[in-house]
DNA sequence: CCTACCGATCGGTAGG
DNA sequence: CCTACCGATCGGTAGG
């Protein structure tokens, strides 16, 4: 049986391959839910294979054979968590024109991420950059290429405005930007130590400060 | 001979604890050096008696000794960090008249204290308070307690200069000192993700925005 | 994915 | 009866 010869060994192949391939990538997936949750809380040092297993209730050579190295779980649950993030604050804003409009969405998106704890811990990428930020290696280099990118994002947004006449010509989008990421940061590490909604309230003040009023659609 | 009385039983035992007592001290404070920097990089999960005792070639239970548990470690060591804050942020700003000169007088201390790495993981407060945000406990708790304090001396800061004409009558200071440190904060943190000093100009620029040009003196 | 292990290290405690 | 340790070991768990 296991050596019967078809005409689409590859389908069959497939198949079983599919079947395991499949079953991995749930189990990755789950694993990989679970991951993003603990280290959005105890950060990724707490990640360990034993741990995952044991409260999937699966084994920790599984789990292993998985991602081969802690290393490489800590880097799956990074790109997973960049995916989340994508879906959760990205994506709803790219339906906006770019400019304050797409701005603005980005914003609001990124707050109720926070807000609504999408990770139990708050923003993931608050949690692991600050834990990973003096840790030479390839996590922080993910992280930093993230950081990078979202800025990116954040300034390509202030230029079309700025280009549009939305904002001042002489402004400099690269410092607007900065003060746009570190209010929205800070309101989540704040609403984390104190267990209080109110910091998200002064980051929306202090974006209407740097922005002009929100869009009133 | 073991049991002779003398007239200053006392002395004798104040000599004998006084020595022991001074070591202990020592010791204790070499143990807090060498956590609050671990802890800073890290985190405080990344403490454990048996690393702190062999890179400072001391026996596991006498570092054990000095603190009784793991916790009391962790919380012996966020009120070490405070001290070394209080010492290079607050008290060089105290010679300072309350108001905008106090203020910027914290500001730039803070600034020094995150960009010459006082600790070696940047900010201390940003680094453990950000793993223990979401872990209920001691630890948070003390760390929400110091978040309280420094928030309340930069308002205190900010209502003097209010009161004084510096700033406008109708300034919201609470509101006004969340983005004072949000931008501070966020200095830090892309400091030390990106190894890169100039998130220190952008805080600069952004307090001269909300508080006015920097006292010429 | 499993059981069965390894070298090491974890927080904490024993008697001296 | 105290402190500040020591060498050794407790029950468990880490990554592999």
């Amino acid at each position: 049986m296991s050596a019967v010869a078809t005409t689409d060994g590859a389908t069959t192949n497939g198949a079983t391959t599919d079947g395991r391939v499949l079953k991995g990538n749930e189990t990755r997936r789950l694993v990989l839910g679970r991951a993003m949750r603990i280290a959005s809380v105890e950060g990724l040092a707490a990640l360990s294979l034993g741990r995952l297993a044991s409260e999937l209730e699966l084994s920790k050579s599984g789990v292993f054979a998985l991602f081969g190295s802690k290393e490489e779980l800590q880097l799956a649950t990074v790109r997973a968590a960049s995916r989340v993030y994508h879906d959760q604050v990205i994506a709803p804003a790219l339906d906006r024109p770019e400019g304050l409009a797409r701005l603005w969405a980005l914003a609001e998106s990124w707050l109720a991420y926070s807000r609504t704890r999408v990770f139990p811990g708050g923003c993931f990428f608050y949690a692991v950059g600050a834990e990973f930020d003096a840790q030479p290696g390839r996590v922080r280099d993910a992280l930093a290429e993230g950081s990078r990118t979202w800025h990116g994002l954040i300034a390509d947004q202030l230029a079309a405005a700025r280009a549009a006449g939305e904002l001042d010509a002489d402004e400099d989008v690269e410092q607007l930007g900065f003060e746009v990421v570190a209010v929205m940061e800070y309101a989540n590490a704040l609403s984390l130590l104190h267990d209080d909604d109110a910091p998200y309230d002064r980051a929306r003040t202090a974006l209407r400060r740097l922005l002009g009023a929100a869009p009133t659609d």
